[in-house]
DNA sequence: TAGGGCAACTAAAACGTATCAGGCATATTG
DNA sequence: CAATATGCCTGATACGTTTTAGTTGCCCTA
């Protein structure tokens, strides 16, 4: 056995015995390496390595040697010198290019995010989160991330008609799901809720009540969804033949509002309203409270998206309900499935929303003479 | 030196000006290395790390051309090496202790948030964010983030009367800021808000409208502003001659309610309610339109927190506002500032909050024969 | 008893950058 | 003009791990 002579934990002066290791009681303990603890286990920082990262090649008793000296000293393998050898980060990005100051209004997204982080903490990765003004800056950090190999994921939110992200993000080899993607081919996997079945059961819904005409407060018509959306008011002029008038806002509580004063300025007046986020939906109820017009026996209210805003006015709000946080997990579970094993993209589909009725709604009131 | 021969990548015919360089036409990159910069630029690494580093000992010229060769291959720094060589993370954590599905629900936080991120990423700097369950769970994050050497500098939230965290956190040498301590002496310095005078803000409205039964719901009263909160309520029963009658919570809309039920039911009835936060603000105001109580005719209704949950019903909801984006930015400068110079713990006060009267307060009504 | 196979372990070579001690010109000084 | 300083640049080393290629010693088999 080479020169691997025990230090004997002799607190007292310098034991005659070493000359050579003068070990001076660092007040500072600089940092622990794992020779530190290959030292005191009297094995090699090979086998230190070995029993961190559960490799054959030692025995079990000299594992938990090794393994008991790291917990109590609480020393780990430095994440750098880890990452430098090839290991992962074990960080996943998330880049939402959105104006900072008007985050943290969708509750839609805090909930996501907190599904996917606590389902990606089980595996010990932590979540980056990065707040950009608009896309080219969205861009410009994956390229930054990408060179730099700062994240081992991303999730892409948002998705936009002819979003320029899937491709660029594949072409930087960053694994990454789509949260909101489309069931159509992509370079990435996603996932994705129906929402055209979805707007189709507030439809649905609102016509079984005898509503013949709708209005429908609409989101940013260049994303994905919201165009999935609209093809479902078109497709249900059709079908159940009612008579619906769009007015597309910016998602913004302002819009929803002035969107639902002209809404219900107009004559006639449609008996139902539609509103594409929870945000827009309570504004909208605002308003209508404001003017006079009763809900539901004026206007029935349903809103697309449901949260905490929904559900606490009075009367609460007939929504779309979803667990987001099951959202946010399946979508950290199909990541960490294309962070492990590469596979060819594809699209997971999430459950489609529930209707719940609240007092919003009601069958319209009786036509009557203007 | 051992049989460690070099073998010859035989496959094509050695080039026969350097043999010792086959330099084979990768179809993947590999990776750029600061030696790949190097080479094209003409100089040595060296060079290209004093480029990158903004570091004397290199011509302007010089520096421009490998910055420029760098930038067209979008080539940076691996940030794992860069990090194993001493230099930071560029990354601060945030460690929620809270039930992660019941987050999203606090703008207050998300703001926040957005602001502390949007500061930090002018520096470059990311944020992770980790959601646990408990405090214990809390801490064990920080002493694996500081064995590991992952964080740059964290951020303390939601602190506690006799918080451990602070304590824990300035062992582990990890620069922190504490978001809403007090201003008493810490191990770490801290950003906080004046409860006391705001509420006392609150209480001169109301008192001064002419109320004098006033109902509290408070929130959890081990955290360190609910108490300089209650503290103000107790002063204020002195100092203005009012009754106030508190009701603690655990900050969900749910025991808001409830509270407000409690409240409301009582008689003699009080005449204004003050609720700690937004969620419970709403919730109360659902359960008053509910009861059948006017808002603010029969009670009025204030809010310490603003957000849009406070401005989008009707009415709208008086409430403490402040900005709570800045409180964010402004406590990414501290930790900023931490991070940089390790300077003495210090406690840096925000703005107080201003209250902004809304539509759900009024005189109160006159007093009639029960 | 030689040989092979295996388990347990180790020495040394990466990984990609930053830093430090020079080196080599050219400019400045006495 | 020699001596010194300065500006620009390079080679070598260190950072703390993981991994590869061994090297033991031991048991089993023929």
């Amino acid at each position: 056995m080479p020169p691997n002579d025990e230090v004997p934990p002799q607190d007292s002066a310098a034991s005659p015995d070493s000359p050579e290791r003068p070990e001076p009681p660092e007040p500072t303990p600089g940092r622990l390496r794992s020779t530190d603890i290959a030292r005191l286990a009297g094995v090699s920082v090979s086998a230190v390595s070995l029993a961190f990262n559960a490799r054959p090649g030692i025995s079990d008793s000299t594992r938990k040697r090794i393994l008991d000296i790291a917990e109590e000293l609480n020393w780990r393998p430095h994440r750098a010198a880890r990452a430098l050898k090839g290991a992962g980060n074990d960080v996943v990005g998330i880049v939402i290019a959105r104006p900072a100051r008007t985050l943290g209004v969708e509750p839609f997204f805090a909930h996501v995010l907190s599904g996917l982080q606590s389902r990606m903490s089980i595996e010990g990765i932590a979540t980056q989160l990065l707040i950009v003004e608009d896309t080219e800056a969205e861009v410009a950090v994956y390229r930054r991330w990408a060179a730099e190999n700062r994240v081992d994921g991303l999730v892409l939110f948002d998705l936009a008609v002819d979003d320029v992200r899937p491709q660029l993000v594949a072409d930087l080899r960053i694994p990454a799901v789509i949260l909101g993607g489309h069931g159509a081919p992509s370079p990435l996997t996603s996932v994705w809720a129906d929402d055209h079945a979805a707007m189709t059961r507030i439809l649905d819904y609102l016509s079984s009540l005898g509503h013949r005409f709708i209005g429908h407060v609409s989101g940013v018509p260049s994303y994905q969804h919201t165009r999935r959306r609209l093809r479902a008011v078109a497709d249900a002029r059709e079908t159940l033949g009612v008579d619906i008038v769009t007015v597309e806002t910016d998602y913004s509580d302002t819009q929803g509002a002035s969107a639902t004063r002209r809404l219900l300025e107009a004559s006639p007046r449609c008996t139902a309203i539609i509103y594409d986020s929870d945000v827009m939906a309570v504004a909208g109820l605002g308003v209508a409270t404001e003017m006079g017009v009763r809900v539901p026996d004026d206007v029935s209210i349903v809103s697309f998206d449901d949260s905490v805003l929904t559900r606490l006015p009075h009367p609460p709000i007939t929504a779309l309900t979803r667990d987001t946080y099951a959202l946010g997990t399946l979508t950290a579970t199909e990541l960490l499935h294309v962070m492990a094993e590469r596979p060819e993209p594809r699209a997971v589909q999430a459950p489609t929303p529930e209707l719940v009725p609240r007092g919003s709604t009601a069958p319209p009131p009786e036509r009557r003479v203007p």
